[in-house]
RNA sequence: GUGGUUAUAGCUCAGUUGGUUAGAGCACCGGAUUGUGAUUCCGGGGGUCGCCGGUUCAAAUCCGGUUAGCCACCCCA
C-alpha cells in the first residue's frame, strides 16, 4: 500500500470540509475588507526565488529541472510570484492594490509540530500606500479573519514591533548597515538564546558595551505602552537627525494604534519589540499573531517590505502584507473545540418504494436537482426499512417517499426526518414545497 | 542535517517467562425487517504484527539494521 509522502496529507471528506471552513473564512474575510484574489503557478522558475531569498534557500525547495532542461521549482510562498504580478502592471493598477491569495505551498524541510512540506497560506497585501494606514487594514485583516474563526482576546494576541525602528535605534548607537542586520538577527533569537551566548555573540558588534546593550534590549523589549516607547528613545537617542526620523516613526505608531483601536481591535494588539522576523527585507512595521498560552508557534505573520518589488525587478512600490497558515490555526481552533463538526449531506433523500416506481421517482429526482437541491437515493434496490435508515445516516434534512399508493395519486410524501412529520404533495408542486417547509 | 521516542485491523488498544489458527471495543458490510429511522440480536469482511535480516525446535514477543510517525534542535519565506 503506498502512502503519502513525508509532510504530505490526504483530505478525506471530513478534513476536505474543514479546510474548506477555513478557506471560506478567509476567502470572506479579505471580500470584506476589500482584496481582490488573484492566484499564480505553483511551478516557478527557480531563479524566481533565488532572486529573493539567496542560494541557501535551494536546499530548502522541491526543485527539479522539468524536459526542457529548465530550474523549476514548487513555489514555496507566494510573495514573490505576487511582487511579479504586480510589478508587470504596477502602473496600469489603480492603487491601493488590495489583492489576497489562498494558495498551496510546498517547503523541502523535516516535518514537526505546525509545519508541513506542504500547506495551504492565506496572504493579503496591500501596494502603493506608504502610510500606516496600509498596514492598519492588513493587521485589521488578520485579526478579523481569527474573530470570525470564533477566537476572542483570550485566546492570540497580535505581537506588533518596527523594524525601522530598530535600524534607527541600532544606528544611533553607531552600527553599519551590515552590523545592524547582524544584531537584528540575534534580537530574533533572544527568546530562544541562552544569555551567555547572545552576550558573546553579541561582543563582537559592542565589545565591553554588549551587557549594557542587552540590558537596554531587556528594557526596549519589556515595553507595551507607546508613551513608554516614546520616553525610551528621548532618553537614548541624542542625535538631532535620528531623533526627528524617531519622531515620524513614533507618529505612525501613534496612528496605527488608534486606527486600530477606532476598529475595536484595540485589544488585540501588544507592542512587543522582541518580534524582528527572520527575512531582511522587512522595512518598517512587523507583526506575528500567536495564541495567548504559547504554545503553538506563530499562527501568521507579516509585515512591511517596502523594497521587495523593486529588488525582484518592478517599480519601487511600498507594500505590506501577512500570510497565515492552515496547519497552526486548525491545530488551535481544534484546541478550543472551534473547529464546526460539518457533515456533507444531501437535503433530501428519496426513498423508492419498489421497481414500479422507479422511473417516476428518478424523474422528481432530477427536477429536485435542477431545482437546486442535494438529492440522494439508493442507487440499488433495498428494503423499504433499510431505505429509512440510510436516509437518516445520510444526514438529509428530507426523505421524499414514492409509493405505490402515492404513485397512483401522482404525489410523494415529504418527511422531515427531523420531527418526524409527513405531507403528502403532488409531484409538480415537490420543489415549492421543500422550499416553503424549509422556511418554517 | 542532528538527537530522543514510537510502530499489532480503518480507529483506540490488549497480547503472560518466546509456545496451537494473533484478539477486544468502535467503525464498516449483510441478515432478522416486502411501507417508516431507535434499540437489540445473529452473521461477515478486514492483519506480510512497518520492512529486511539474525538467534531459536518455535518470534508480534529477543537481537541488529532500515523505513515511517511523533517530539525537539537547525531553519522558518
Amino acid at each position: 500500500m503506498f502512502k503519502t509522502l513525508p509532510g504530505f496529507r490526504d483530505f478525506y471528506p471530513e478534513e476536505c470540509s474543514l479546510r474548506n471552513h477555513l478557506f471560506r473564512i478567509w476567502r470572506k474575510t479579505a471580500q470584506s475588507f476589500s482584496f481582490k484574489e488573484y492566484d499564480g503557478p505553483i511551478l516557478e522558475p527557480l531563479e524566481l526565488f533565488k532572486q529573493k531569498s539567496g542560494d541557501e534557500i535551494v536546499s530548502q525547495l522541491f526543485s527539479f529541472e522539468d524536459q526542457g532542461g529548465r530550474a523549476v521549482a514548487l513555489r514555496p510562498e507566494m510573495t514573490p510570484s505576487l511582487a511579479r504580478m504586480i510589478g508587470a502592471k504596477a502602473n496600469a493598477l489603480r492603487r491601493p492594490i488590495k489583492w489576497f491569495c489562498i494558495e498551496e505551498n510546498f517547503r523541502y524541510e523535516r516535518k514537526q509540530k505546525g509545519r508541513l512540506r506542504s500547506f495551504y497560506q492565506f496572504n493579503a497585501d496591500i501596494f502603493g500606500e506608504p502610510g500606516p494606514g496600509a498596514d492598519a487594514e492588513v493587521i485589521g485583516t488578520l485579526i478579523h479573519s481569527l474573530s470570525v474563526m470564533g477566537l476572542t482576546e483570550q485566546d492570540f494576541v497580535i505581537r506588533i514591533s518596527d523594524r525601522h525602528l530598530w535600524v534607527l535605534y541600532l544606528k544611533s548607537l553607531g552600527l553599519d548597515e551590515s552590523s545592524i542586520f547582524g544584531v537584528l538577527g540575534l534580537v530574533d533569537k533572544l527568546e530562544r538564546m541562552p544569555r551567555e551566548v547572545l552576550l558573546e555573540k553579541l561582543t563582537p558588534y559592542f565589545h565591553d558595551a554588549a551587557e549594557d546593550f542587552l540590558i537596554k534590549v531587556d528594557t526596549l523589549t519589556n515595553i507595551r505602552e507607546l508613551s513608554d516607547l516614546v520616553t525610551f528613545f528621548k532618553a537614548h537617542v541624542s542625535d538631532a537627525g535620528l531623533s526627528a526620523a524617531l519622531a515620524d516613526r513614533l507618529d505612525a505608531w501613534n496612528s496605527l494604534i488608534h486606527r486600530l483601536k477606532a476598529m475595536g481591535m484595540g485589544g488585540f494588539l501588544r507592542i512587543d519589540l522582541g518580534i524582528v522576523r527572520g527575512l531582511a527585507y522587512y522595512t518598517g512595521f512587523v507583526f506575528e499573531a500567536f495564541d495567548i498560552q504559547g504554545e503553538h508557534r506563530a499562527i501568521a505573520g507579516g509585515g512591511r517590505y517596502d523594497h521587495l518589488v523593486k529588488k525582484l525587478g518592478g517599480p519601487d512600490l511600498p507594500a505590506v502584507g501577512f500570510a497565515m497558515g492552515d496547519v497552526v490555526i486548525k491545530d488551535l481552533l481544534s484546541e478550543k473545540g472551534l473547529l464546526p463538526n460539518y457533515v456533507q449531506a444531501p437535503d433530501v433523500y428519496v426513498v423508492i418504494g419498489s421497481d414500479e416506481v422507479l422511473q417516476a421517482a428518478l424523474g422528481q429526482v432530477q427536477s429536485l436537482r435542477l431545482a437546486g437541491f442535494a438529492v440522494e437515493y439508493p442507487i440499488r434496490t433495498i428494503g423499504f426499512g433499510k431505505q429509512f435508515k440510510a436516509a437518516n445516516e445520510s444526514g438529509a434534512r428530507w426523505a421524499a417517499i414514492f409509493g405505490e399508493d402515492e404513485h397512483a395519486r401522482g404525489a410523494a410524501k415529504l418527511k422531515n426526518l427531523t420531527t418526524g412529520e409527513e405531507v403528502e404533495v403532488s409531484f409538480g408542486r415537490l420543489a415549492e414545497s421543500l422550499l416553503d417547509l424549509d422556511q418554517q
